[in-house]
DNA sequence: GGATGTGAAGTATTTCACAGCC
DNA sequence: GGCTGTGAAATACTTCACATCC
């Protein structure tokens, strides 16, 4: 006999990733109209505000069960509730700063990450004049101690804001002690193995992607 | 009888967006490429160093010409001409930031925009204690000042760092007086009529579309 | 009546595969 | 022989439109 099923989040491989990136805006607005104090929103009100058709929300929804009631939409709280869940974003995640030159102390000191379930609990740069030093409310650790930290802390997201020369070198030791997700803030696309996430912040490809219709 | 006809840069309408966006990461390449000496390049290595099928470079590439000799490959430096004329990115951009809080500021001490052609020229902010502060090499102007100063100086791109309540009435005043290209870090995405460019940098949204591999 | 959930239809994007040229 | 440029095929994604249910 199989025994009892273990109640686990199901991934659903066949949800294309454009749906995924688009569940943390659902999540952001269904948050401020919670705040607002609505119960119940309808996709074509949703569409509306994200500027996207009703029918993508309830077609992106649908990979995740039935979650609306026909003629009414869907419970505000319930839905929030649900997209939380599916993006894990019920729990909170532990966050660690890799690099920390201008724009690491600016990721450090920006108050958003906070709110929306992210921790930053470290933060590690090579150079020892900024070794040990505060910022924010995290002290800098040296990067010798980058493995150790990462691993008692099982930290599973990495910010990474080195030189861009150092940004492969760091990813793969950031790989190699557990971490799985990645946010890279440097101008080059590093290399991560199947099962790492990766998301680039790059202001100059977009920037120079947008100078295309200016001409 | 018509007129002998206007050189003049011609956008092809059908060229899709996903391609533009592109186009900077190849600039990006050559110009490593051309740095380091290369003199040609097939698109099978560009395809390995971007991680992308060299199928798609060509055909990318092909949305605007033919700039491959066959059997051979692709002149770096011919090519690298090439992209940045298509992008524009053979002249330098204007670009003014407005909201100069922590955000801002880190922004405009980036030197990561100049090398590759962007020029920020001005800087607004509403909070008289920021005004008149010397930021970089900026001196933070008044919001009131902001027409003037877009009109006069004939800027086209904007970077908005301003508190997200107020994002979309910045972004309309700053579309009011020519602004074409908007780079938004507010955590919310205006609404920008079309014929605008707006790319939103938004990390945590990425960091949330990540946690759902996570779980 | 009104809105969801969803197969089917329609678009968009990527990849294939090969003729053509260097 | 090697690699581009490109129609055609394959795949991915979005929108339609309607049966279904509250």
């Amino acid at each position: 006999m199989a025994g009892k099923p273990v109640p686990q989040r199901q991934h659903r491989p066949e949800v294309p990733e454009v749906v995924v990136t688009r569940l943390p805006q659902y999540v952001r607005i269904l948050g401020r109209l919670e705040q607002e104090g609505s119960e119940v929103v309808s996709s074509q009100q949703l569409g509306e505000m994200l500027q996207v058709t009703p029918a993508q929300i309830r077609k992106d929804l649908s990979y995740f069960g039935r979650f609306g009631k026909q003629g009414r939409g869907y419970s505000v709280r319930h839905l929030l509730e649900q997209l939380r869940e599916i993006l894990g974003l019920d729990t909170h995640w532990d966050v660690a700063v890799v690099g920390v030159g201008r724009l690491g102390r600016a990721i450090i000191s920006y108050p958003g990450f906070t709110p929306d379930g992210f921790r930053l609990i470290a933060a590690f740069d090579a150079n020892p004049e900024v070794i040990g030093l505060q910022v924010g409310d995290l002290t800098v650790d040296s990067m010798e101690r980058l493995e150790e930290l990462f691993r008692i802390k099982r930290i599973r997201i990495a910010i990474v804001a080195v030189p861009v020369t150092h940004t492969q070198a760091v990813v793969d030791r950031l790989i190699e002690c557990g971490v799985r997700a990645i946010l890279n803030y440097t101008p080059t696309s590093p290399q991560v193995s199947k099962g790492v996430k990766l998301r680039n912040i790059d202001p100059v490809l977009s920037l120079q992607s947008m100078t295309y219709y200016l001409t």
